[in-house]
Order: C-alpha cells, then structure tokens, then sequence
DNA sequence: GTCTATATTTGGATAGAC
DNA sequence: GTCTATCCAAATATAGAC
C-alpha cells in the first residue's frame, strides 16, 4: 500500500522537524508520535526501532545530498565543476547541523548505519571521487586533502557562523589554492 | 582541603574513561559513582550537576591543548613553528575522539561550556592566532583558511582513520600548500 | 562527607484489547 | 492499525539519616 509509504514518510518528516529544533540527540518516540498524532507504540508499525528511524534519516540525507550531486551536470571545465561541487557540498552540510550530524559524524551511542543505508552514502563518496578524477586528481592522496578542506570548510562554517557565509565563501580560494598545488606538484615522489 | 581538590580530580579522570570508552553522550552519573567507588548522590559533594562535570572537563581539555602549545617554544623560523603547531593539534584531536567531540562540537543536548571554561578556549584560539601573525597572516580570511585546513585534516583522521596517520601525515603538505597560497596572493583586493 | 531511600522524569519497547 | 496499559530500565536530582 502506498498509505502505509505515506505515513512513514510523515513520520521521517517529523523527525527532522525535531533534531533540527532540539538537537539530534534530542529525538524521542514520545514526542515524535505526539507530532505525527500517534501514540508511540504505534510507531512500531513503521520502524522496528528508534535506530531503524536514524537509520532511514541516514539513508535520506544521503540520498538527498546524491540527489544534488547528480543533478549538477558535468560541464567541459571540470575544475569549475570542482568548484561548484564543493560549494554544494558545504552548502549542503551548512544548511541543516542535525543532520551533518547524522550523516558525518558518529555522536550517538549505539547507531550505525545498516549496509544499505551506507552504501547510499559510498556512493555519494565515489561519485565525488569520479568528480576529482575527472579533473585530473585520481591519486588517493588528492582524495584526501580535498576531503580534508571540504570537510574544514563545512565544520566551521557549521561550529562557528551557522546560517552565515564567512567559510563558505572561502569555499573557491580553497579549491584554487588545491588545484595549483596539486598541479604544481604534480607526479614526484 | 586539597583532599577535596584530589577527588574531584579523581572524579573527572574516571568520567575521562568512560567517555573514552562509551563515547561522550553516554556518561552516567551512576557509572561514574560505581567507578571511583562512591554512590550517585556523593558526587553532588563536588560538583553541582552533570553539565558541571561537562563542563570541568571542557576547561580541562583545554588546558591540555593550552599546556601543549605553550610547550613549544617558538624559533627563528615561523613557517617551521606553524608546521609543528598544526601537527601538534591534529594530534591533539586524534588522540581521544571524546575529547574531540566536547571540544569542538557541540553534540550534547543543553551543555554549553561556561564563560570561566570558555576562556580557556579562547586563550588557545588567541595563542593560535598569534602563531599565525607571527608568520606573516594576520589577516582574519587567513586564520579562518587556517582554522579550515585544520579542522578539517582532524576531523578526517578521526572520522575514518582512528588511530592511524593517514591525515596526520598530510599536515606538512597542507601547510606549505597554504603559505604559499597565502604568499602569493598578498596584498591583493 | 557518605550513605539509603526516594522523588521525578523520561525513555524504549511489549502485550493485548478493540 | 491504533489504542491503553504497562513493563522495565535508566537517569538526574533531592531529603534526610548517620
């Protein structure tokens, strides 16, 4: 039945509501139930666990984030198409903490994701992957420090200027800055 | 009494290790009185709540990093002082993921360090800062590139390669990949 | 200063009626 | 499929005896 889809996306909704406005950690079956007019047992209709709801935000934030990664067409200066990428990605992580949260960091005791949830978000990984080859980085190494500048950028952004720009208009510097470097130093030991 | 003083120290080394062990969310004021051996209540002797513990720990933290980078002394060559700076805190933050996430995240529900704790953190922030100047950035974008970068190669190294060096080796390259950035593009609008 | 006892709240989860 | 009732566990915090 597509009812039943239904109320379990009203459900997810709730709760995004409510680890935006309380915090990630904050969400409880009680008020999340109250929200969607339920009492919490019923709940258990839909997901078999709190962490069977963490779980499905996990695997829709990633599917959100994949969702804008492959609508960006590629265009014929894939440097540019870095540049645009980044500014997504940290836009992405910027406007939503809860659930930069979920998806990047590991503060809730106890949850991981399932394989199917995570392998939404490999192959968000693998997609950026494709992007940076693309422009001509496929070594690991230039995977890493490119993930390590946009994951600096969206974490202060986040920590320190929430709902502001300060990093986020760092975000084409930044990706000049590895690009050159990258070029500069390009196939030595 | 300094009996007192070495309770409490007691106390927030014991709460240290749990953290440590069941991450920062799942401190218990139950687990930390069976650890150092007292009951529950007995710990309100020392301090007023568990976000007074958060809250301890927070400062002590800090001072550690604090301790650590007064440690170094600076030399002739600021570029140099940088490098090991850097290393030093992504070190820092590597070494106890815990620590990491009270630190610099904010991923527990209604704590926030106090005014006395967070001028700890301020101090290391000026100290940092300082550091930055003294090597020729004193603009504000430099230090918020600056805070990015490491930042960023931290939350790596913790995220997705615990206890390794995979990011931690790349803190050399990222700091001459800033400088020269940073040199190059001086004095412009 | 430490304890026992307990208030109070909150939470996840289950049983079973309807 | 939703509810009521409840279980069970865990948690912070307080009162008051010793």
């Amino acid at each position: 039945m597509a009812r039943r889809e239904a109320t379990k996306a009203e459900i997810l909704d709730a709760a995004w509501d409510i680890v935006r406005a309380e915090g990630l950690a904050a969400l409880s079956l009680r008020d999340l139930a109250k929200r969607v007019g339920m009492q919490a047992p019923s709940l258990y209709q839909y997901y078999d666990s709190k962490n069977a709801i963490y779980d499905a935000m996990f695997a829709e934030g990633n599917r959100q984030l994949l969702a804008r990664y492959t609508k960006l067409r590629e265009t014929d200066d894939p440097i540019r198409d870095l540049r645009v990428g980044a500014r997504l990605f940290v836009e992405f992580c910027a406007e939503d903490a809860a659930r930069y949260q979920l998806l990047f960091q590991r503060t809730i005791p106890g949850f991981e994701p399932s394989p199917e949830s995570y392998a939404v978000a490999l192959e968000v990984f693998d997609l950026g992957r494709g992007r940076l080859a693309r422009a001509g980085f496929a070594e690991k190494r230039a995977m890493d420090l490119w993930t390590a500048m946009v994951a600096g950028l969206s974490a202060q952004q986040i920590a320190n200027d929430p709902g502001g720009t300060r990093w986020l208009r760092l975000v084409d510097e930044v990706v000049d800055m590895f690009v050159q470097h990258m070029t500069r130093n390009r196939r030595r030991p």
